[in-house]
RNA sequence: GGCGCCAUCGCCAAGUGGUAAGGCAGAGGUCUGCAAAACCUCUAUCCCCGGUUCGAAUCCGGGUGGCGCCUCCA
C-alpha cells in the first residue's frame, strides 16, 4: 500500500510502527456551527481510509477529536447568552446527525479537548521545563527558535516565515512565529486552573496531547484538511517532538478542498453549503459518492449539476444490483461458481468480477484512489449488465455467477461505504425525497397512471400519451415494465 | 513577496515513461403502440514552446492560465 506523505512530499510504501496495527488520528471539527461540504469531504475521505485499512487486515485505532473550547465557541456563546458547553453540545449533536447520514463510521475514540486539560497542562509544563516554552502574563508560548526543524512539514524556511508574518505581532513574544500553548482567560470565559493562572489550552496542543494519549508518542497516520498543514500541523510536530524527542507522525495525509466556482469553500468567504442544506436536495449517499468520485488530494468543485451527475452514476450501480436481485428472484444459487462449465457470456462476466477484485485493491493501494476504484466498479457493472441483458437463463450456473457478482460489487462498495442499502430501499428513499421536495401527492400520480393504463388497454394511445405528458410536466417519468408501470422523478 | 499545487473528450474524472479507465451529456441502434429503462456501437493524443529518451499526457527547462497556504479554517 502506498500513501502520499506530506512530510516526504511523495508517495511512500506504508508500514505501520507495529505490524498489523495502525494508530490514526484525524483533526475533527471545532463545534461552533453546522458543518459544510468541506467538512464532509474530510470526514468521508478519512472514513474510507479507516475502512480500507481495516479491509486490508489492519487492527486500526482511529481517533478523531472534537475541539469544544475555542475563541469561536466562546464568541458564539456570548452572542446567544448561553454557555460554551451548550454551544459545543448542540453542534456535536448536529455533527453526528450529518455524519450518520453520510454513513461515516464512528472512530474508535472521539476525545474532547475539555476532557483532557490536565494532560495538556502537563505537556505544556514539560515543554517549559525543557526550555521550549515560556510564560508571559498567564499565557504560555512555544519558542519556535528553540526547535530548529520547525517548518519541515510545510517546507518553509524559518526566517522567511518570520518575515512573512503579517498580523500585528505581540511584542511579548520572542518570535512572531511563537504560538500559544496556553491562553490566560478573560473574566467570564471558561477556564481551568494552571501553574500560570486560570486559562485554557491553545488549539494546537489539543490534538497533539489527545493523539499521543490514545496512540502513543508516534502516530502512524495523522490526517486533516490541506489548510491545516500550516500552522496547525507544523505546530503539532514541534510541540510533540520537542517534548518527546521521538518522531510524532509517520505519515501525514491531507485532503484537498471543496471549491465553489474554483474557489475554496469556507466560512470566511461565505460561499459554503452546509451538509444539511445539501441533504435536503439529494440522498446522502449521492453526496458521499460525489466526494469519492474524485481523488482525495485533488480540489473538488461543488455544484448542484455536479452532484446531479453523481446521482446518475450511483443510480446506475444500484440499478444493476436491483436487476441482479430480480434475476435471482430469491432462488438458491450454488455457493461455488462452476467456472469450467460456464457459457461464454457467463465466463466473461465471472472473469470481469474476479478482475474487479484485484483492480479495486490496486487502485485503493495506490494512495486510496477511490475515483479509479469506482471506474473499475462501473466497468464491471457494464459487463454484468450486458450478461443480464442477453437474457441469461436462470440456470444454477448463471445464478451462481450473478450472485457472486452482486456480492462482490456490494462488498467492494461497502469498503467505500456505498451500495449497502437494498436497491429498492435506495430508490424508494430517493423518490420519497424528491416527492417531498416538490410537494407531489403520490396517490394522484398513481391515479393518473391507472387512468393511462385504462386508455392503453383500449389502445387509446392519444389519451394515454396525453396523461403521460401531463405527468412529465410535473417531472414524473413513467416506465412500463412487464410487472406494470412504475414512475420516478427526473 | 515567499512556498506549493493544478491544466487530460462538450462537462466531470483516472492515468506519473510504452502507446489515453470510468461517469454525465450527445448521436445511431436493439427493445417498446410510442416512450422510458436496459443493453450495444460511436466521439480525445492529453494548455503552448523547447529538451531528455528507441519511446512522454507522464521526466527536465521556459511560457501561459487557474488555485491554495503564508491569518481562524476540513
Amino acid at each position: 500500500m502506498k500513501i502520499f506523505n506530506t512530510l516526504a512530499g511523495s508517495k511512500e510504501a506504508f508500514t505501520p510502527l507495529k505490524q498489523g496495527r495502525v494508530g490514526m488520528y484525524v483533526c475533527g471539527v471545532t463545534v461552533y456551527d453546522r458543518c459544510h461540504v468541506g467538512h464532509a469531504r474530510s470526514a468521508v475521505v478519512f472514513d474510507v481510509v479507516y475502512r480500507y485499512l481495516r479491509h486490508s487486515g489492519y487492527d486500526v485505532t482511529y481517533v478523531r477529536n472534537f475541539t469544544d473550547i475555542d475563541d469561536k465557541i466562546i464568541r458564539r456563546a456570548n452572542e446567544e447568552g448561553v454557555s460554551a458547553r451548550e454551544i459545543a453540545e448542540r453542534y456535536i449533536a448536529a455533527f453526528y446527525e450529518d455524519m450518520d447520514a453520510l454513513g461515516v463510521l464512528r472512530p474508535t475514540r472521539e476525545p474532547r479537548a475539555t476532557e483532557h486539560v490536565p494532560e495538556m497542562i502537563a505537556h505544556v509544563e514539560a515543554l517549559v521545563e525543557r526550555g521550549h516554552a515560556y510564560a508571559v502574563d498567564g499565557d504560555v508560548y512555544f519558542d519556535v527558535g528553540s526547535y530548529p526543524p520547525y517548518g519541515k512539514l510545510s517546507r518553509r524556511p524559518l526566517d522567511e516565515l518570520a518575515s512573512g508574518a503579517r498580523v500585528d505581532v505581540d511584542p511579548r513574544k520572542r518570535s512572531p512565529l511563537d504560538f500559544a500553548l496556553w491562553k490566560a482567560s478573560k473574566p467570564g470565559e471558561p477556564s481551568w486552573p494552571s501553574p500560570w493562572g486560570p486559562g485554557r489550552p491553545g488549539w494546537h496542543i489539543e490534538c497533539t496531547v489527545m493523539g499521543q494519549k490514545y496512540l502513543g508518542p508516534t502516530l502512524d497516520i495523522h490526517g486533516g484538511g490541506l489548510d491545516l498543514v500550516f500552522p496547525h500541523h507544523e505546530n503539532e510536530v514541534a510541540q510533540a517532538e520537542a517534548a518527546s524527542g521521538e518522531p510524532f507522525v509517520r505519515v501525514w495525509m491531507h485532503n484537498g478542498f471543496v471549491n465553489i466556482n474554483q474557489e475554496k469553500m469556507s466560512k470566511s468567504l461565505g460561499n459554503f453549503f452546509t451538509i444539511r442544506d445539501v441533504l435536503r436536495q439529494v440522498h446522502p449517499e449521492v453526496l458521499r459518492f460525489f466526494l469519492l468520485s474524485h481523488h482525495y488530494r485533488s480540489p473538488l468543485d461543488y455544484s448542484e449539476g455536479a452532484v446531479r451527475e453523481a446521482a446518475a452514476g450511483l443510480e446506475r450501480l444500484y440499478g444493476l444490483l436491483g436487476r441482479i436481485g430480480e434475476a435471482l428472484d430469491g432462488r438458491d444459487a450454488p455457493a461455488q461458481v462452476p467456472v469450467a462449465e460456464l457459457s461464454n457470456g457467463a465466463r466473461a462476466t465471472h472473469e470481469a468480477v474476479l478482475g474487479l477484485l484485484f483492480q479495486f485493491e490496486d487502485a485503493m493501494n495506490d494512495d486510496f484512489n477511490t475515483a479509479e476504484a469506482l471506474g473499475h466498479l462501473h466497468r464491471c457493472a457494464r459487463q454484468v449488465g450486458s450478461f443480464l441483458h442477453e437474457g441469461c437463463e436462470p440456470s444454477p450456473k448463471n445464478l451462481a455467477v450473478l450472485r457472486y457478482a452482486a456480492q462482490s460489487v456490494r462488498g467492494l462498495g461497502g469498503v467505500l461505504g456505498l451500495l449497502q442499502a437494498p436497491p429498492e430501499a435506495y430508490f424508494g428513499a430517493v423518490k420519497q425525497g424528491a416527492v417531498e421536495a416538490r410537494g407531489l401527492d403520490p396517490a394522484e400520480v398513481e391515479a393518473k397512471i391507472a387512468e393511462r393504463n385504462r386508455a392503453r388497454k383500449e389502445k387509446d394511445w392519444m389519451r394515454a400519451d396525453a396523461v403521460r405528458d401531463e405527468l412529465a410536466a410535473l417531472g414524473v417519468v413513467l416506465e412500463d415494465g412487464p410487472a406494470g408501470t412504475t414512475w420516478k422523478l427526473k
